[in-house]
RNA sequence: GGGCCCAUAGCUCAGUGGUAGAGUGCCUCCUUUGCAAGGAGGAUGCCCGGGGUUCGAAUCCCCGUGGGUCCA
């Protein structure tokens, strides 16, 4: 394994009198001005040394460090750049949410495939990281959510030219160094206390050397130098255990934490008071929690411990609070009683803080993705609320700090954060009753609540294995929850397939032919167009053909390809399919028009204006979906088609039918107001700038340049083809909706020609309905409800008269065999009737007190058998018999039993065998 | 994206192949009456939709629809 220790050989560190040390504790090393320093100063190897003296001449507040952060860099040469949203799957597909500020320039910066928002740059960055859900408030210094601050500076090597969207070095490791001590410098901290430990960092396909800044037992700063990129073949074995080789581009990656820095200049016991203190008062006396002087003190000598709470490192939680309460003299149950409450406190700040910037951001809860995480943190949250007797709503605690943090689309975030709440009370009705009938059956029985069964509870209801436990306790009913129960249940979803996606795209010889010309963007309404075969390639089933320019519209946002043909001298081939290659556009064709040859280019513009009135009709219906539901609502995903397409959107509830007339009329506001769509293209960073993440709804386009449309003030990143003006489209008519997913909204509609024959397939549904009805279509549901009204009113006539023909029938008369069977008269008969039928006949016999066998022959025989009480003769066993002789089976209890088979011929002899049978079965 | 669970009376649910049930609510009557309650009787239902297996399906199988939940 290759070590980096020469990557720290810097400058900067031999001219300022710096000294590399081991530390005595933990044996990492380090530098320090202190050249007597022997510890590396983190804990646990120590212990927090600023609660109560904080390690900075002033005090800041959140805000004020933010923005003291961001204008010391600013003053050295930094942009300043605004945060990016925390939901990361916004701008790229492989995370879920932004867990670091070099999220926002991965991959396409970092590669270099596009350059920077500006160079150097320096940002505070909301992240959140989920892993440290557990440790939130307990260690006193994690959080789930916190702003990165950072400055970047991106690299590329002098030899690689203008291959990359940077050039040249901004500036490297020395000069990172010296920022860090010259911005604890401008903050009054003591330089000799600080220590810089190496510590080379991997991640995400990358790595390189990096250090961390502690001072005063708190990490402040990590300075990550990214230089290197995973390669099986790479010189560089590292940590992870995988071999790494140099890139190109080199890129300053540093991690400030805001709160980490607020916390060291106030110097309050824990983190969560001097990010929000306000929050922090408002629970406590929410809770009624209220600390005498003493209980004060301790719970802040105890903070200046609490680093060793760290799930992560401690064996367990018991332990390292007892070893705490040791330290400190006191009993640990007194410890735990006066922290715990404490705890949870600190923790709901931090989850409606998380909720916060998650809502504020556009998540919308859901099974999946970011809305299962924001769900989750929710849940969680209303559990520890409970738990410590905070009876405020979760909307107005989210809200306080989706105030703090200035987001504008606070009404939403309470209506999302009201619905999720009522969601989980439903979900928790439900299974308290559930768990109730549970505890009931078990404790009943005498037996314990099999743990199958909690698990079960657990992972198809979402019902806590806790709630189990004290319900049963409630119940008298035993039940054990093992240590293990989560990984329990991860046992039971097993098997995880990850399906790997083979995607072998042939780029072969294509990669040697230059781009092709795009014509459709200058005239999407042109259908014709002349060009020159570049290459032919023999696909087997068809051919791809590559031209120099083409008018044809590669499938590609969710727009299917376009069709038509291409025509030589001599002959025309069908063009069935169009795809793009990295800038050449394929077109499959039947036939070999001939390499080289001049070709006439023919669209199929009926079929292309279908889908250019369905693409924009797309746009215009996510921006009425907005207007009508509100900011939040984004695209999940789009299908454009010829007679229809659909748009899924994100939203936290159901779209009601009212609502869908709304976004179809504020639609068609739009078609009437016959607005041009336009279109260009700007450079991605001007794009973002001014227009937001909200452009990238139909997914992350590469490159430098990207293509915005504009219908009005809806504006999108889109390389489809549109009408010029909104009136083409026509009409717009919503279809269906479905719910895809919870959180996921499908809208289908159709534009144009397709509106109009959607909306007649409708009325000719209508009119045939209403046709067999004979009625008006308007008279339609009326008179559909009273004929069902009537119907089933009939019903019940049909089962009264079977009745009434029943007691008839048992009365007596008819073709009826009676027979004595011992002291009992039975009555056999065939009635050719349903199963009702011989059903009811058969009841008014018994309750005559005969034995009633009676057959139906008509497409099958079916048999039923009642014997009156006291009778010695089964039903079961007869049918059973009878039944055998049809060629079926039958059975039943032994009063009353069902039975027939196929063989309508053999039915007469069977009832003919009925006294045989029942002497037999009285004898026996 | 994957796994699992659920759908029966207005509501909450039982019913694992053989005559659709309970509690609650509803209606009528009685008792009592300040309210609450008590007694007797009654009506509850396309057993989510569609196919299949079977002599027979609420029940078993398949496909939908709607809802829930866990995981990535």
């Amino acid at each position: 394994m290759s070590d980096l220790t020469a990557e720290y050989e810097l400058d900067y560190f031999y001219e300022n009198g710096f000294t590399r040390s081991e530390c005595t504790s933990c044996g990492v090393h380090f530098w320090s001005r202190d050249e007597e320093r022997e510890t590396c100063g983190e804990p646990p190897c120590e212990q927090y040394d600023f609660i109560g003296d904080p390690g900075f001449n002033e005090s800041y507040t959140l805000e004020e460090m933010r923005e003291a952060y961001l204008s010391f860099f600013e003053e050295h040469g930094h942009e300043r750049i605004e945060p990016y949203p925390v939901a990361a799957n916004r701008w790229r597909d492989d995370v879920l949410l932004t867990q670091a500020s070099i999220y926002d320039f991965q991959p396409l910066v970092t590669s270099g495939k596009t350059p920077p928002p500006a160079n150097p740059l320096t940002i505070s960055q909301p992240c959140i990281r989920m892993q440290d859900i557990d440790n939130v408030g307990k260690t006193g210094r994690h959080t789930m959510a916190f702003e990165m601050m950072a400055h970047h500076a991106f690299n590329a090597k002098e030899e690689a030219g203008d291959q990359y969207a940077y050039e040249g070095e901004v500036y490297w490791k020395s000069e990172t160094v010296a920022y860090c001590d010259e911005l604890f410098e401008s903050m009054g901290a003591n330089l000799d206390e600080i220590t810089y430990i190496e510590d080379p960092w991997v991640g995400g396909g990358n790595a390189g050397p990096a250090i961390e800044v502690i001072y005063k037992g708190a990490e402040l700063a990590t300075l990550v130098f990214m230089k290197y990129e995973q390669d099986p073949d790479g010189e560089y074995e590292l940590k992870d255990g995988n071999t790494y080789s140099e890139m190109d581009t080199y890129i300053v990656d540093t991690g400030y934490g805001l709160e980490r820095w607020t916390w060291m200049s106030q110097g309050t016991p824990t983190v969560y008071e001097a990010i929000y203190p306000e929050s922090i008062d408002f629970l406590k006396q929410n809770a009624g929690i209220d600390l005498s002087e003493d209980e004060q003190a301790l719970v802040q000598r105890a903070a200046t411990l609490a680093g060793g709470m760290d799930i992560d490192e401690a064996e367990d939680m018991e332990t390292a609070r007892g070893d705490i309460a040791a330290e400190l003299g006191v009993e640990r149950a007194r410890l735990e009683a006066l922290m715990e409450p404490l705890e949870t406190i600190y923790a709901i700040a931090d989850h409606a803080r998380t909720l916060a910037y998650m809502f504020g951001d556009g998540i919308v809860p859901s099974n999946v993705g970011t809305g299962y995480l924001a769900r989750m943190v929710l849940r969680r949250m209303k559990r520890l609320t409970d738990t410590v007797g905070v009876d405020a709503p979760l909307d107005e605690l989210v809200d306080m700090q989706a105030e703090r943090l200035g987001y504008e689309n606070r009404d939403t975030v309470r209506d999302i954060v009201r619905t999720e709440v009522e969601k989980y009370r439903e979900t928790l009705d439900r299974g308290s009753r559930q768990v109730q009938r549970l505890a009931e059956e078990y404790a009943e029985r005498g037996e314990p609540i099999p743990l199958d069964r909690v698990i079960e509870l657990y992972d198809s209801h979402g019902i806590q294995p806790d709630m189990v436990e004290e319900i049963a306790e409630e119940t008298g009913a035993d039940v054990e929850i093992p240590d293990d129960f989560y990984s329990q249940v991860a046992d039971r979803h097993g098997g995880e397939t990850d399906e790997e996606d083979i995607d072998e795209k042939e780029t072969e010889r294509v990669a040697d032919l230059p781009d092709t010309d795009k014509l459709f963007y200058e005239d999407p309404e042109r259908a014709s167009f002349e060009a020159v075969v570049l290459d032919v390639l023999d696909r087997g089933e068809g051919y791809d053909v590559v031209l120099d320019q083409t008018m044809f519209y590669p499938e590609g946002g969710g727009q299917p390809a376009d069709t038509g043909t291409l025509a030589t001298d001599d002959t025309t081939v069908e063009v069935e399919d169009v795809q793009e290659e990295s800038g050449i556009v394929l077109h499959r064709t039947d036939e070999d028009p001939g390499k080289g040859e001049f070709v006439r280019g023919h669209v199929d513009m009926t079929r292309r204006k279908r889908l250019m009135a369905h693409h924009t009709a797309t746009h215009i219906i996510g921006h009425a979906t907005r207007t009508v539901l509100g900011g939040h609502i984004r695209q999940a995903g789009a299908q454009k088609g010829t007679d229809s397409s659909r748009l899924d959107v994100a939203h936290y509830d159901r779209i009601s039918r009212a609502e869908i007339k709304r976004i179809e009329r504020v639609a068609n506001d739009y078609v009437r107001d016959n607005i041009p769509v336009t279109d260009e293209w700007i450079h991605r960073n001007d794009a973002q700038s001014e227009h937001g993440f909200d452009l990238f709804q139909g997914g992350i386009p590469p490159g430098e340049e990207i293509r915005l449309v504009h219908v009005d003030d809806d504006v999108q990143a889109c390389a489809g083809t549109h009408v010029a003006r909104t009136g083409d489209i026509g009409l717009i008519k919503v279809l269906t909706t479905e719910r895809v997913q919870d959180g996921v909204e499908r809208i289908q509609f159709a534009a144009g020609d397709a509106a109009v024959e959607a909306t007649q397939a409708t009325e000719d549904a209508l009119y045939e309905a209403a046709d067999t009805l004979d009625v008006e279509p308007s008279a339609v549901p009326e008179t559909a409800e009273r004929f069902f009204t009537e119907w089933k009113q009939r019903g019940k006539q049909i089962d009264e008269l079977k009745e009434q023909l029943a007691e008839v029938r048992a009365a007596g008369g008819g073709d009826a065999e009676t027979v004595e069977v011992g002291d009992t008269e039975a009555v056999v008969r065939r009635i050719d009737g349903d199963i009702d039928e011989l059903r009811t006949t058969a009841n008014a016999l018994v309750a005559d007190g005969k034995i009633a066998v009676v057959g139906s022959g008509q497409e099958s025989v079916t048999f039923v058998v009642g014997i009156p009480e006291g009778v010695p003769v089964n039903a079961g066993a007869l049918v059973s018999e009878l039944a055998g002789r049809v060629g079926g089976g039958g059975g039943g209890p032994p009063d009353f039993a069902q039975g027939g088979g196929p063989d309508v011929d053999a039915l007469d002899d069977a009832l003919d065998a009925v006294p045989e049978l029942l002497e037999q079965q009285l004898d026996a």
